[in-house]
DNA sequence: CATATCTCAGATATACTGATATTT
DNA sequence: CAAATATCAGTATATCTGAGATAT
């Protein structure tokens, strides 16, 4: 995207001036979803710049990463959507290249033969690690938030989180 | 989204977990983007099932409650993308359909016959109203969220957005 | 028989690239 | 002629819905 000139104001501060000047409700919870949304926008527009020689997106990274943490290298489907967070045939979707890509295999699952699971192959061990070499360099986007910065957002979404139902 | 059987534990812990057990790098800064990440999405999937009977995306709510605010109640296409942060050809998309819904006009620039103007209708300007109430009512998905905690995360990713070059 | 798991087809939303017409 | 503005066609990604196949 082009980013064009930056504004000479905080177009999220503007809105919520603009909200209390109108008695809108909630002035804060819009500010910070605002927020949250534009910082996701620009995390994420970095990343897959990082991720696009490697040919992952951020969503199959972290398919690719939780399959590398978990014990055995694999997972069923429907686990992974849980812990993504995604939509069935959205984890489908992304297997599905990522096993065009030769980073995982589709295996039979050992005991529920209604289940399948996703293996990361060797070449899917290389890929992650090299990708996270590569995100870790740009902090995953968020450099212009310290440590401890991270954590008090990390925390507070946490909270809001749990109060969603998430986990 | 099926919201199937909500995990037992903290998904983005557990990954900052994993992360520090193998000395991956940015441990913080992964976290922080995870739980923006889901945030994000908890948030947009709750705003759009609200507005989905008024017709309306968070994207065009935006762009609609923009051309609210703006003191003509009109603007140039280029000019919404910069404030919403959206490629022009969004830009074009949004208004098309906007527009289609009878909910803007698209006008010549009276100054600069290059640029037109999008101006919001009366039944934009009653739209937007009805889609605020809304949103209001459910703290635009944010229902987890205190307004001291929105305040600190409003500012924090303020920090991150203007070192990122948003503003 | 009801439920669970995965897949697939079709639809939608968003965004980017690259090209074009018009105007400045 | 270069830059700015908007549009358009084509492509890509991710998402969801609804249906179906297979297995528990």
């Amino acid at each position: 995207m082009a980013p064009a000139h930056p504004l000479p104001f905080d177009p999220v501060d503007e809105a919520r001036a603009n909200w209390h000047r109108h008695d809108w409700p909630e002035p804060e919870a819009m500010a910070a979803v605002t927020s949250i949304t534009r910082a996701h926008q620009i995390l994420l527009a970095r990343i897959d710049e990082v991720l696009r020689p490697l040919e992952l997106t951020f969503a199959r990274y972290e398919a690719l990463a939780l399959l590398r943490f978990s014990r055995r290298g694999a997972l069923p489907l429907g686990v992974m959507g849980q812990r993504l967070q995604v939509h069935p045939a959205s984890v489908t979707n992304a297997v599905d290249r990522l096993e065009a890509a030769g980073l995982v295999l589709r295996r039979p699952h050992p005991e529920d033969r209604r289940a399948r699971l996703a293996e990361i192959t060797d070449e899917g061990r290389r890929r992650v690690e090299k990708a996270t070499a590569a995100l870790g360099e740009i902090r995953f986007g968020a450099e212009g938030l310290t440590d401890e910065a991270a954590r008090r957002i990390t925390e507070e979404l946490t909270g809001m989180r749990r109060a969603a139902g998430d986990f």
